[in-house]
DNA sequence: CAGTGGTCTAGACCACTGG
DNA sequence: CAGTGGTCTAGACCACTGC
């Protein structure tokens, strides 16, 4: 399948510039572990699909089988690409989801995620629209820009948990509608991959607890004196570029944050 | 300093048994990682001591270096020790720490951590309860066993964030003292370690939006109708045995709990 | 300068997957 | 059975720390 490298790439310049004030001394695996984020960042190797052998790779670089090995433990390490024993080492995606929704840690209070299932999706809202200075502060763009704007309610067994507004850069999801927003199955982040071509791959989050407004409380079909989780998140592609800006008002009655600390 | 081995230990076990189901096939080096754990948890090596170097317990336990490594590698990402380099690898402790507290994952809205210094404690109550259904299900003791209890209130710059009830094993934490609470400079975990000999390494977190009850609107001096966000945190030891539960109440207009996906 | 962790190599062998 | 990732070794050398 995959055939001799086209490019036996002239070894990655041993070692640093001796430039600047500091050495910058950087390890071969790094700067194999760079090359392969590169790869990976321009689509050379597509979600899903197995990126090559370590060995096809030693030779690529022309370095040893354990510095490859060290860089792609790192991007492992970093969810970047997931390894499988005895199959290769596959790029990571949100579709074939480990845990259902990777970003979302919202877990109802008793009993599994898999017993109460997918959520119901309900788009009320998607256009473009221009970029507010908060929005823009997030997705580091500039006020007035272009993005998508959407917003859509889910629900876990009939009731509607979660309120959410996304926020888009408007260039690279010019597409976006309703239809896909609602419609297409599996994780959200999943049919961006699928549909845009934007790989969403950490994400930080900034929660507090608020009153809903009048509209937020009418959409939830809850009293306006119910204290709401606000999570704002917001999403970075590789290379650390914000992509998405996220703002979810969770109810935490029946559901809850979870989170893990070490 | 380190002298020789005192056991030179009969190498472990080459591999498995074959008995049962599952081969159970365990690596050399997962074998070791599990022997240095049981050392950790021992005490052989206190909180921010050294451990042996790698060429040392590599002789110890009759492996070569490389396999030494890969156990550290794992315990240093799991914060159980610290590697540095030119120097030696250490037992992590809460003390020395690294972001001033380890757990907390409050921050204030705008400006650094460190702008805003250490929070103040004064500690509204700490004597020996039994415990409750809830409080035992999450130490897994017996309910009507002994706890500790203490309730806390941490202040940013003189004002009052932070509502904290904390309970903990009563074997463990006998002599728990409002003082030591109250006057311990530094982390409460790292009390714990100093006073108590419980490190604790991990921890889970519930958190929930609530309205705060009377007493406690009154306790941080804010409005009945100010959401707080409840955050329940179970912390563990070595060997996943849970020692402290912790329900915090915190204000969320002027700081925010975050948080990081990958 | 000696001692520590960190990198890199080359080669052998093991465990798992699929045809 | 061949190919993949996973383990283990032995040895060389590098970068950092402290005496």
């Amino acid at each position: 399948m995959s055939s001799i490298p086209l490019t036996p790439e002239p070894i990655p310049a041993p070692f640093s510039g001796t430039a600047g004030v500091t050495p910058a001394f950087s390890p071969l695996y790094q700067q194999i572990k760079a090359l392969i984020l590169q790869s990976l960042q321009q689509g050379e190797w597509k979600p899903g699909e197995a990126i090559p052998s370590e060995m096809e790779l030693a030779a690529r670089f022309r370095v040893s089988q354990g510095t490859v090995r060290k860089a792609i433990d790192e991007l492992s390490a970093e969810n970047l690409v997931i390894r499988r024993q005895g199959k290769g080492t596959f790029v990571a995606t949100h579709a074939e989801q480990q845990v259902q929704y990777r970003f979302l840690k919202l877990l109802p209070d008793s009993g599994d995620v898999r017993v109460e299932g997918p959520a119901q999706r309900r788009v009320l809202e998607c256009r473009r629209v221009r970029a507010s200075a908060d929005v823009a502060r997030g997705l580091a763009i500039r006020s007035g820009d272009a993005v998508m704007h959407a917003k859509r309610i889910l629900s876990f067994g009939g009731v509607p948990t979660i309120l959410e507004d996304i926020w888009l850069p408007g260039l690279a999801f010019k597409g976006l509608t309703a239809e896909l927003l609602a419609n297409y199955q599996g994780p959200t982040y999943a049919m961006f991959e699928l549909e845009f071509g934007v790989r969403m791959v950490r994400a930080e989050e900034k929660i507090r607890a608020v009153l809903p407004a009048a509209e937020e409380a009418h959409l939830l079909q809850i009293p306006l004196d119910t204290p709401l989780l606000s999570v704002e998140r917001i999403a970075y592609t590789y290379n650390d570029a914000p992509m998405e800006l996220r703002r979810g008002l969770y109810r935490t009655d029946t559901h809850h944050y979870h989170n893990e600390l070490s």
